[in-house]
DNA sequence: CTTTGTGAAATCCTTCACAGCG
DNA sequence: CGCTGTGAAGGATTTCACAAAG
């Protein structure tokens, strides 16, 4: 269910301008689906709303991040402090959502010891120590794309068992480690065939971007 | 097509190794997905491999290439420079893959003069001017949740024909406008509920991670 | 004997439409 | 009435399986 943290993006949106209670419409403009998918998808988590007068923002909160698995926090360890890492270390977004980042990794020497937020970069030989004391269940990779399946390797063989992957080449895992892949450039490129299609069209015929 | 990229970045990792030819299957496995479903993409644009040989890997980097309108260089402007837009700024990704950053906005006084790389930041005031002048096709999305929706339509009204979002909110905008959303958060949630899934089980069972 | 290209089958996901509850 | 919950229909995408080509 990929869509639960939009439907959560959208309710924390809904309650901080004090409405205590949503419709399967209100949700989906919020989320840019259509309302049909908002029903099916909550109904999948139990019967929820109430006929007449839509769901209960709070209780679909509690209930969502209970389901993401957002009541305990989760112990992240990043690994790769180039640019993007150090801005992912740097984003506030994974403290505020519970995510509690854990140590910091790299292999260049010049690197370790230096800080970035409140916390020192550590050397990435130590990884597999690191990951198993401070019980790092999820990894953010964003190393070099040469080193990203060796590090992924590493990281899968001390415990980690979830793997965000932001370097540009597919990682193989074991089917019990989901590995989730963030791709720039990708991104861009499949912006890039859009933008080209609306080149072509004078602008007018509707391509979803979504 | 929205695997085209990782097609590509799977031949240009075979041509790198000096690799003239690949199989459908190859292909595959670089990218991460079956093999059949490769022939059939790749079909779609024509019959571009040999039976018994496979697919010629500079011919088909050049294919892709073109497709993803990726043979002309495309003018992106970053709006927002915060930590991740600062990132964002320094990748070298874009640069590499044919992508060139022609200005860095941002609305707060105190980044406005200052440099990212070789840029200089301007004022988000300017923004329609600087998008026209510049030629600026596809915006890159980097600033506060609250202020997504309204630089956006500004970039729309500019002339802006693709977006990507990196802010955590669905943004609207006209159909000829393909806006993608990157949502570093909600990558993390989704590995959060995975990862409890995996807690559950003894770690034997299969959940595809991606 | 290898590997593509492709109909047909199977699977997954979305939308429609409406019964039923409040 | 308004809005949820859901069977059924419809689309889209993936996989299978194999004929044809080199």
């Amino acid at each position: 269910m990929a869509r639960l943290p939009r439907y959560l993006q959208a309710l924390i949106a809904a309650g901080d301008v004090d409405q205590t209670t949503i419709s399967s419409q209100g949700l989906a403009r919020g989320a840019g689906v259509n309302s049909a998918i908002v029903r099916k998808d909550l109904s999948h988590l139990g019967a929820l709303g109430r006929r007449g007068v839509g769901y209960d923002v709070a209780g679909l909160v509690d209930e969502i991040s209970t389901v993401l698995g957002l009541s305990t926090e989760r112990a992240v360890v990043i690994v790769g402090l180039g640019n993007l890492g150090r801005a992912l270390a740097a984003y506030d977004g994974f403290h505020r959502r519970g995510f509690r980042i854990v140590a910091l990794l790299d292999a260049d020497p010049a690197k370790i010891g230096t800080e970035v937020g409140d916390l020192r970069i550590e050397s990435a030989d130590d990884l597999e120590d690191i990951v198993a004391d401070r019980g790092a269940q999820i990894a953010v990779l964003a190393t070099p794309a040469p080193h990203a399946q060796d590090a992924a390797d590493r990281l899968v063989a001390a415990g980690v068992r979830a793997i965000l992957n932001f370097a540009p080449v597919h990682l193989d895992g074991p089917d019990h480690v989901s590995i989730r892949r963030v791709d720039l450039s990708t991104e861009l490129q499949i912006l890039s065939f859009y933008e080209q299609l609306q080149a072509g069209t004078g602008g007018g015929d509707a391509v979803a971007g979504g």
